[in-house]
DNA sequence: AATAGTAATGCAAATGTTTTCATAAATAGG
DNA sequence: CCTATTTATGAAAACATTTGCATTACTATT
């Protein structure tokens, strides 16, 4: 355990060649003969080597290694990009360098730097709502930097994603077309979470866009089942009540079904909710979820390819809006009149 | 933008001072002195200069990262782990390159091996079932490796987490006790998944350990809430109906439970429910879920801890169990007579 | 058998840091 | 003011690779 790790220099000496050899025998193997690379591959075994990237790196050889930085991992929703960039992303040899800053925008600065540090090859960040440092240090830096999840024409960056106003929109005209006008808005806090506000920018005027003057009850909630469901409860227990609850994302949603299961409240032929996501169970759920499906792993696939060209260099950046779809299922119905 | 990342010498040149001095001001400010140190700041700020970690990581010096490699991402389980591993590892300054697998050990290993390139300063793996390959890299390089989620005495490597083989006895006796002899145990996939075999014996020791010689059907599902509801679906469609579905873990009892409300049979009146995980959200499901508590937050938070100080070499790796704990909610109730 | 051409290898410089050792500058003690 | 410390800085070697260039070893052609 106390014989250093092998290098490239015990491996040459070991199969009696030079470290150039054995070098190139690993990055241009038909630039040496059979018989020697063979005599490497052995030596290579043998002495349990493994290739230092970090030594690689210091050339200006690319790093392997992508940053992604999200607000949180336990969501399902960044639970569902995370898998799918990480899957498209291994698929090119590259690696992801994860980070979490708990929707602080300066501990997403601090870490944009760290990741830096790290060389890695692109970086990865959350929406289009970032420190104005934040963006100045990618500018600076020339690492190809994209963000994902939502899509904006105007970005600052090359983004990947959906239009959240869009699909606020796409939610607040069903529920007004269905004749609710009494709706409670169940929301994620909007500070630091641009989605979400545009969400709920969207939902308004979605609504409103049906005429009628709808009246629109907003409540900010914490993003858990159990929050959304103390809400519900509370916004249902008031002396009026809404007739549609329409939820920010799908998590809450289960939430205010669950409230509303134990109200003994019928969905939706008492009220209608819905939810923004479409995560996986929604469609499984009891009643199935109305809401609007954000192709998480459409996005994180395409936005893997879309880094990796980046970093390639085989394309100019190229922003990609993925539309969100409206999904009518079973929490939704016509207003009671 | 053309003009070259600025390395450590230009910070030099502009600062007027040689590169060791930046590079002390950098690590040991104390032994620079306060004027200079603040000359070298202003350049460095004026070029955006960022430290080279290759660089550093060459000198031996630690790199700075923490390999983790999981079966899956984007399940609830392991999205907790992470990201509360991921909040442990980050406050010690470390960052995480992380890495899925979709339950291939062989995937595993290579991704070992990568992350081993990167030389990472220490790597975490789910579970204690590994390819022997898996084992012997990790022994031949002397890179600290720890074993999350499960626990087990004579486990290859340090490990933390919990006792799986418990967990399920520990439902089994529950259910057990409430007098259910018929029961369905919905399972995922157990090749491949240590934990969740370790889970399914310990549950049928458990029902056993009660007598009378329990009828125990099993079914094993994909890790979905739409396969469960699918299975349960089915198994309540049969002849003879189990009285209790012992889940292997929490999504899949949502799936069951989800199952049961669109056939409207009642839980726990007609049917007993449980799962595994306590996973967010099945403590405000309706009704609430009982099941075991496996403390994800808790492993997560002194796995970090662990492998921080197996890297630190403060301490002698030490192997921790946090044990599962029964829950007992609104699911489960004694068997129709 | 000599030459030309190509294939295979080695040498040495380069990469961006850190660190040891040496030196220069500043401070304190007389 | 001179010496003895202490403090601050610099020079150069080291880290593990890659790569351009030079050299050597083949193979084929005449």
């Amino acid at each position: 355990m106390n014989e250093k790790k092998a290098d490239i220099l015990a491996v040459a000496k070991a199969a009696r060649v030079s470290p150039s050899t054995v070098s190139r025998s690993f990055n241009h193997p038909d630039l040496v003969k059979p018989s020697t690379r063979k005599r490497i591959d052995r030596a290579v075994r043998r002495l349990g080597y493994i290739r230092n990237r970090a030594a690689q790196t210091i050339h200006g050889i690319r790093s392997g290694t992508i940053g992604l930085i999200v607000p949180t991992i336990d969501q399902a929703i960044f639970a569902e990009l995370i898998q799918s960039f990480s899957d498209a992303v291994e698929e090119t040899g590259f690696t992801i360098l994860l980070a979490s800053h708990g929707y602080s925008l300066d501990r997403e600065y601090a870490l944009t730097r760290k990741m830096l540090e790290h060389r890695v090859d692109g970086i990865a960040l959350i929406g289009l709502d970032h420190a104005t440092d934040t963006y100045e240090l990618l500018a600076q830096q020339n690492t190809p930097a994209l963000l994902l999840w939502n899509y904006a024409e105007d970005a600052p960056l090359p983004c990947v994603g959906s239009d959240n106003y869009r699909a606020g929109h796409l939610i607040g005209t069903h529920v007004a077309s269905l004749g609710h006008r009494h709706i409670a808005a169940v929301f994620p806090p909007l500070h630091g979470n641009d989605r979400a506000a545009q969400r709920l920018q969207g939902l308004t005027d979605g609504l409103r866009a049906h005429g009628g003057d709808p009246e629109i009850l907003q409540r900010e909630t914490p993003y858990s089942v159990a929050d959304a469901k103390q809400a519900v409860a509370e916004l249902m227990a008031a002396p009026r009540r809404p007739t549609a609850i329409v939820c920010g994302n799908d998590v809450l949603a289960w939430g205010a079904l669950h409230a509303l299961a134990r109200l003994d409240i019928s969905v939706p032929g008492d009220v209608t909710v819905t939810g923004i996501g479409d995560f996986h169970g929604s469609q499984d759920f009891e009643p199935a979820l109305t809401t609007v499906r954000i192709p998480a792993r459409a996005i994180g696939a395409r936005a893997a390819e879309t880094i990796t060209e980046m970093i390639t260099g085989d394309t100019p950046a190229q922003s990609l809006a993925l539309p969100p779809e409206l999904i009518i299922r079973a929490t939704s119905a016509m207003a009671p009149t």
